[in-house]
DNA sequence: TCCTACCCATAGATAAACTATATATGCATT
DNA sequence: AATGCATATATAGTTTATCTATGGGTAGGA
């Protein structure tokens, strides 16, 4: 039984980078945002996660600083850097673009 | 700088199904179907292509058959079973429910 | 004290896609 | 007759993304 997939593979940086645009937050946050916002979709495994940020930190779009959350926790705050917005524009265009390709397939009627 | 990807990973085996459940049709014309369609933006590699065709005879959803093309050529035909039907229609569902839920979080606007 | 929610991180496995390469043929042009 | 191109299949090997599993640790409430 192909279990369903908790992200569509090649979306999670975009959506990473989007949920940083509202406002910087830290790993765990982000998850949960994205969760939250795709009613329970779009589930951020850690594993995925925590790769990705050092991936993002790692291309320079996005910078983080050690803080306490509201709840009195430490926490990494990632916040997004000129070059990271840049790059989300880029990846949502990708992105918009190859789901209109993909429906132009789908709905396709012909014979 | 980071290359536009070929395709949305995750979809091209959905992609094989729907343009097989028009028409039988060999790997090169399916390749070239969803070229064509998604006017250019979606590109299967014969690398992708031929894997990904041998991962739906195992899994029973396509049968093939050699045949020779209106052109006169040798060619392997793919036609779709029940169960890939099926298939096809989980995998859109799941993928809509993806886009639907992706949308919702790059559509978030709040504060 | 114990439990739960919060928080970070990585190692290892899996799976999908890409690059590169090999083979082969029909047809049109030179 | 040779050459080149579009057609057609296939696999080995690499890369990359995601997932599974695990480890660590803290604040606050019951």
């Amino acid at each position: 039984m192909a279990k369903r997939p908790d992200l569509l593979p090649g979306t999670l940086d975009m959506l990473i980078l989007k949920t940083l645009k509202r406002a910087p937050l830290h790993g765990y946050g982000i998850a949960l945002s994205i969760k939250r916002l795709s009613d329970d979709v779009l589930t951020v495994e850690e594993g995925s996660l925590y790769p990705a940020l050092q991936r993002l930190l790692l291309q320079g779009w996005v910078k983080a600083e050690w803080k306490m959350t509201e709840t009195n926790r430490r926490a990494r705050f990632y916040t997004l850097t000129a070059a990271g917005r840049k790059q989300l524009g880029v990846e949502l265009s990708n992105f918009e673009q190859m789901i209109t390709a993909i429906g132009r397939v789908l709905q396709d009627q012909e014979a």
